[in-house]
RNA sequence: GGAGAGGUAGUCAAGUGGUCCAAGACACCGGUUUGCUAAACCGGCGAGGGGUUCACGCUCCUCCGCGAGUUCGAAUCUCGCCCUCUCCGCCA
């Protein structure tokens, strides 16, 4: 959430700004009721000055065996207008809270202001795949083969659920560990959170309360399935104040991910495109305020590099205001291409989300000892996520014959050369 | 799921209705002494919020797992919940 403090001593600029995020952004009825908070605060507070002192004077007339009575009599008066104003303050503040929960990040001066078309293509790098013979869809060759069965998935679990199978259930398997120890051998911290989480948890992240339908809840239990380790992760030093010595603190996590995108999704979306359940390796760090935006540039940079050892064609694509997720100030989306389909699809999406999570969760830094402790800055990035990983290479890694290359570096884990 | 014990500041830990405005120790920071290191001694040392100040600061309120309640007054009493540990049950 966005400091209160700010939209208070900076009012004119940053509504502004978070309104290249959402146009109908208004800051007025938060200042309003921030006024009408203090004044309460003020008044509350003399009140329980005056009560601390009187119930002290009771309890030394009481020891001294003096009366006390006619004192007693103004206190529980005094302590009922207390109650009545606690009760009040703590309703303005509520409203405030919910009010700035529901209140996007402030983006970066770097972010283009503008709808989710007006992206920015940052690099390109590769190339397309020899089109000397058409493509097949991933889904077409992988059913034919045997190795993806949504039919008997949809038995289990309804539509849109993934099962693999052989080959693809292999080469699933070997993406994961490819990438999950390609980033732990690279600083990373090995994490394997739980997978699922309570509604705090996605508070902080920011899933909640904004996004609660595109979530899975189980009600019993009153916990709701991980829909990215992101969500996880930030909550792995909540509430602590870190050293400024162990800064960065970098992770990377495998877990499944659960979406009930409960928009829907049309025909251009078959396949492994968009589906309830997916595999991801996430990196996540906490840094100082000063080193996020570098730290932004080494993540993606590490993103990257999985897609480069893979050996496919993508592009770097800076996000717009209104397409960037409510908690970021900036991202970045790694898209790779899918000649099946003839259009980039993201696989990775890199944020920084500066003190927006971490101010929720109330996670902090000490920067020299003795110095008052700063919320650190949070940055996420999909390192990457396997479904559309899958139909990449089915698609890009296609011979005439309909085989398919399997990259080298996931050999080892395969198997085999060819699928 | 059942029974019991527990949760106090960075860590350990005292505290069972009123100088608790949370003792003490360790760790940490500063100083004194000192061939160096260490030790000893002295001092400092939690967080959030409000007011005030150019600022250093001063001042008030809140926080003893979380939330309600009783009371003039709650770390302390009552109720609910969460978590940890031990034992039993179940179980990959």
């Amino acid at each position: 959430m966005i400091d209160l403090r700010l939209i208070r001593e900076q009012r004119a600029d940053l509504e502004a700004r978070l309104k290249t995020r959402d146009a109908s952004i208004d800051l007025s009825s938060i200042i309003e009721r921030d006024e009408r908070r203090r004044e309460l605060i003020a008044q509350v507070e003399t009140l329980k000055s005056e009560r601390n002192q009187g119930s002290q004077e009771v309890g030394r007339r009481k020891r001294d065996g003096e009366d006390a009575s006619e004192l007693l009599a103004q206190l529980a008066e005094l302590s009922d207008r207390v109650t009545a104003l606690d009760a009040e303050l703590r309703e303005a503040q509520q409203e405030i809270d919910d009010a700035l929960a529901l209140l996007p990040n402030v983006p970066h001066p770097s972010v283009p202001a503008g709808k989710k078309d007006d992206y920015v293509v940052l690099k390109t790098v590769g190339e397309r795949p020899d089109a000397s013979f058409p493509i097949r869809h991933h889904l077409e060759l992988a059913e034919e083969k045997g190795i993806l069965d949504f039919r008997r998935a949809a038995e289990l679990a309804g539509s849109r659920f993934p099962m693999y199978l052989g080959n693809a259930a292999r080469l699933e398997m070997a993406l994961i560990q490819f990438m999950f120890f390609r980033h732990a051998n690279r600083g990373y911290e090995p994490v394997l959170p739980p997978f699922l989480a309570n509604s705090k948890s996605f508070y902080v992240s920011s899933q909640l309360p904004k996004f609660e339908d595109d979530i899975y809840h189980c009600d019993r239990d009153d916990l709701y399935l991980n829909p990215t380790a992101e969500s996880l992760l930030v909550n792995l030093h909540r509430d602590e104040i870190l050293d400024a010595d162990d800064l960065p603190k970098q992770y990377v996590a495998y877990t499944p991910c659960f979406r009930r995108e409960a928009g829907g999704y049309g025909e251009e979306e078959r396949g492994l495109i968009r589906v309830h359940q997916f595999n991801k390796v996430e990196m996540f760090k906490f840094t100082t305020p000063d080193s996020s935006y570098p730290e932004l540039e080494a993540l993606i940079a590490d993103a990257e590099g999985v897609l480069e050892a893979l050996g496919l064609h993508y592009r770097v694509v800076l996000l717009t205001t209104e397409d960037m997720a409510q908690q970021a100030s900036k991202t970045v989306d790694l898209e790779v291409y899918l000649p099946g389909q003839g259009r980039y699809y993201e696989v990775s999406s890199c944020s920084n989300c500066e003190a927006f999570q971490a101010r929720r969760g109330n996670i902090r830094y000490r920067p020299a000892p003795k110095e008052k402790p700063l919320y650190v800055h949070t940055l996420n990035g999909s390192g990457l996520a396997t479904s559309r990983l899958m139909a990449a290479i089915l698609e890009n890694n296609q011979n005439k014959d309909g085989s398919v290359r399997v990259p080298e570096v996931l050999r080892p884990w395969v198997g085999v050369e060819t699928i």
